[in-house]
DNA sequence: TGTACATCAGTGAACGCGCGTTCACTGATGTAC
DNA sequence: TGTACATCAGTGAACGCGCGTTCACTGATGTAC
């Protein structure tokens, strides 16, 4: 894409790389709307000024954030929809997936759950569009499995948006599971039990849904 | 409760109530992360300092708007769980009285959707709270109807927490398609149809669930 | 390879501003007798 | 009913602080020849 070579491009990426960094980390605590300029310039050693070279205000920083966290999911999001023989083992799959996705970027599923109805109108659309983007993909390999023969485009992107939601919704969950429990020790513990009965929750509703599609068409 | 009497008692009152009503107006446009408690007094058009004598912070009046704004869909929720003749008419009345709350409150729609996982734990903590004692009603009342014989306590619980996670999220869906279309004449045209869109998403989600629900022993 | 000039990511001083919180206060309402 | 004192919701001045943004700058990297 770029025809500037080299080192100073490197080094730019770098730092915008760290502000974008710096301040997920600093959204842990917060809600983007209200995260200052110089407290992620301070977060990463720079100037506040330096933050201007990159984005042109926090907004600007968190759409970029939106498309980071939605594009680690969706490299995720294929493992699930390989068809299976049956029902239970992808669900299992698809639980087991989650849980493995929240414990390698759980500052990414918070960001999301947070943002997705937070108080940043140009975040709040980013988002939108992903989870859309991410929806039709879930709907076109529903669509090419025997079962939804005869199901109409409304029938399966509604199917789609149901998967997505609990997607979030499972991830937020277990996302909340863990930061209950943050120690190690009796906590971690305590943790994998928190973590096992969200996981059960999650599959009782993956299970409700694919007896819905089942019997759809009855 | 309270015997001190009269107009003192009132007064404060009223006073509490503006900075409720303020705060709700202007989380409108931000989370409660960035509210400001000048800005709400500010609204109200008191002094900064009178707002100490009604919250210790804006976190503290977030947790008093929780309890207003559930109390609110709480009154709804009896309409919705009286049991009906059939699924489709228990359907139609469920989304419909949903459109309707969002009318009437949809600031507090807002609010709950935004700061259910919000940047400030103490009011994440109280959304969650009143979720769960909602859905111990809605999970009694399930309970109470013949299709939920042989059903698990967790089995129900999770249909419970799938029917009011539902809820939200349908009432959030109402908003976004009214706040997308804010005018009237030719505006408030789409707005009905972006409503009818989301009805009709909304009642296929719980036919989905409904018959899941149907299936569940087989 | 070397030189002269252009680019541009990051700097650091400076600004005006609104923030949260403190404090002693005022004056209407409440209470005791 | 009237009077004297207590309570306490709301006031307004004052504070120190960190914010976002501007600007001219520096010096390493990039480019042309």
């Amino acid at each position: 894409m770029s025809h500037t070579p080299g080192i100073r491009q490197a080094q730019k990426q770098k730092t915008r790389q760290a502000l974008l960094d710096a301040a997920l980390l600093l959204l842990e605590e917060q809600s983007l709307s209200s995260l200052g300029l110089r407290e992620v310039t301070r977060a990463v050693g720079v100037a506040p000024t330096a933050f201007y070279r990159h984005f042109r205000d926090p907004a600007d920083l968190g759409v970029a954030l939106v498309e980071q966290a939605l594009d680690s999911l969706h490299g995720t999001i294929a493992t699930v929809l390989v068809a299976t023989d049956g029902d239970e083992e992808r669900i299992d799959r698809t639980v087991a997936v989650m849980a493995a996705y929240v414990r390698a970027h759980p500052a990414h599923v918070r960001f999301i759950a947070r943002e997705r109805h937070g108080g940043v109108r140009s975040v709040r659309e980013a988002v939108s569009a992903q989870l859309r983007r991410f929806s039709e993909e879930v709907a076109a390999a529903l669509a090419a499995e025997p079962v939804s023969a005869g199901w109409s485009r409304e029938d399966l992107r509604m199917l789609a948006d149901v998967y997505v939601d609990q997607m979030v919704m499972t991830a937020s969950a277990f996302l909340h599971a863990a930061e209950r429990h943050p120690g190690t020790g009796p906590e971690a513990e305590a943790r994998a039990e928190a973590e096992a009965r969200v996981a059960s929750a999650a599959r009782r509703r993956l299970r409700l849904i694919a007896l819905g599609r089942r019997h759809w068409l009855d």
